[in-house]
DNA sequence: GATTTATGTTAGATTTGTCTAAGTTATAAT
DNA sequence: ATTATAACTTAGACAAATCTAACATAAATC
C-alpha cells in the first residue's frame, strides 16, 4: 500500500502532531535527520495521497485518512513491542528499535496472532494504548507525577518521551508500572522530589523525570 | 549494509546456485520476477561489491563473501520459521511468507534471542538445516523417498521445493516430519508410490511427490 | 517600519532499482 | 553451414527518495 518511508512519515506526522493537531515542516525534519526539502516533497506527494493537509507555508495536518493509516501502525509497532517483552524477554528499552522495523510488516495473520498471544492488550510496555483494529485509540486520563502534592500515593501508569536512557534510569531505580508510590516531599525551588517505593527505596527525582512519569492518584 | 534489494538477490543467487555452483540470469530474473537487463545490471553492481563472479555471457557464481552473506541471511529466514511454527502456532505452510520478510531485520539480539528461545536449533520446520553464524550449514545426507524401494521403512526427514500447496497437501494427508513410513508398493510405470503411516493411513504418492520428500532410512 | 533570522519553497542533481527497445552472442535446429 | 531461437548486454528512460544551492515568505528583533 504505502512504502515503508510513507509509513515513517505518517508515523513522525502523528506523533509530533499530537497535541497541537498540526506540526511544521521543520519539526518532521528535525525528527526523520532529512533536510527541509525533502520533507517539503514528500508533503505534496501525501497531498496528492489524501494523506495530509497541506497549503504553502501553512503547518501540516494528517486527514482522517492519515490518521487512521498512521494509528495502524502504530498499533502494529505497539503490539510488536509488548510481544517483545512479553513473550521474548526483552526489557521494555530494548524493543523500540525492533519493532520501528517490525511494524512495516505486511502481514495480517502476524499480527493478529501476536494480539491473540497476548490476550488483546490494551496498552504496550511503556502504558501507552495499543489502537483498535479501526485505527481508534484513546489515552486513559493520566496525571503526570510532577503535577502531585507531597503525601499522595500514586501508581505509575504509564512512561511518556522514552528514550532508551530515560528507561535504564528507571531500571536502576526499579521503578516499573503498576508501582505504588508515596511522594515523601517536593522541593519547592526546582520540583524535583523525593519518593518512596517499594516499602525500603527512597529516591530523588528531578522536574524532567517527574513530567514524563504518568499516574493514577490512589 | 546490504539493501533489501540486494540481500534477496543474494538469496535468490544462492538458492538457485545449490547444486550446480551457478546460476544463469535468466533463472535469476525467473525467480525474483525481474527483467533480464534489471538483473544483469545488478550482476554488475554485485560484482564490484566482490559478492559475485561476474563475466560477460557466463553463468554467475557467488564469491565466499556472497555465499556467506546469503547464509546468514538464510540462517535468519530459518530461524524466524522455526520460531513462526514452535513458539507462535503457526503451520509450517504460513512461515515462508512472513520469514521472507523478518529475514531482512537489522538486529542481532532479535535473532540471538530467537536462537536462544528455542534452544539453537540446527533445522527449520521443513528440516533444512540452518547455517551456524559463521555462515556454515551442511544437509545431513538423506535420500529422495522416490529412490527407496518397496518393504523399505523410512523416516521424513526433509521437504524441499516446499511451496505452501505440496505443505497443505501434506497436511491433508496427515504427513509430517519424524513420522515412520512404510513403502507398500512401487507402481513401475509412474513410479507412484503406495505408502502407509500411522497404523491406519495408507495413500498413493506420484513420482514428483516422492522427489520432494526427503527420508532417512530406518 | 526596517532589518535580521528562521522557516518554507523551487530548481536541479544524484542514487537506487526498475523498465523498454535495440543490438550482440551463444546455442539449437534445419 | 545457415538460420532461427534463446540468452545476454547496452543504451536510455523513469519513479522514488534523497541532497545542495538559491530564492521567497513569515516571524522576531531592533
Ligand atoms: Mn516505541
Ligand atoms: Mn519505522
Ligand atoms: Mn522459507
Ligand atoms: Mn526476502
Amino acid at each position: 500500500m504505502h512504502s515503508y518511508t510513507e509509513e515513517n512519515y505518517l508515523k513522525a506526522i502523528f506523533n509530533l502532531s499530537a497535541e497541537k493537531g498540526e506540526v511544521s515542516a521543520n519539526e518532521i525534519s528535525v525528527q526523520l535527520k532529512l533536510k527541509m526539502p525533502t520533507v517539503n516533497s514528500m508533503m505534496k506527494k501525501l497531498a496528492v495521497k489524501k494523506l495530509v493537509h497541506y497549503e504553502s507555508y501553512k503547518p501540516i495536518k494528517l486527514t482522517e485518512k492519515g490518521k487512521k493509516e498512521a494509528s495502524l501502525i502504530i498499533r502494529k509497532h505497539r503490539l510488536t513491542e509488548m510481544f517483545l517483552v512479553q513473550k521474548m524477554g526483552f526489557g521494555w528499552e530494548e524493543v523500540h528499535e525492533i519493532a520501528e522495523q517490525i511494524e512495516h510488516l505486511q502481514s495480517p495473520i502476524f499480527f493478529e496472532r501476536i494480539d491473540a498471544l497476548l490476550g488483546y492488550p490494551k496498552i504496550d510496555p511503556h502504558g501507552s494504548p495499543i489502537p483498535d483494529k479501526t485505527g481508534k485509540m484513546e489515552w486513559i486520563k493520566y496525571e503526570k507525577l510532577s503535577s502531585c502534592k507531597a503525601g499522595d500515593t500514586v501508581r505509575l501508569a504509564a512512561v511518556i518521551h522514552t528514550t532508551d536512557e530515560f528507561l535504564k534510569f528507571l531500571n536502576i531505580r526499579g521503578l516499573q508500572l503498576g508501582l505504588k508510590i508515596k511522594i515523601k516531599f517536593v522541593e519547592k525551588f526546582d520540583s524535583s522530589m523525593i519518593v518512596s517505593y517499594n516499602k525500603s527505596n527512597t529516591e530523588m527525582l528531578s522536574e524532567t523525570e517527574c513530567e514524563r512519569l504518568l499516574v493514577e492518584k490512589i
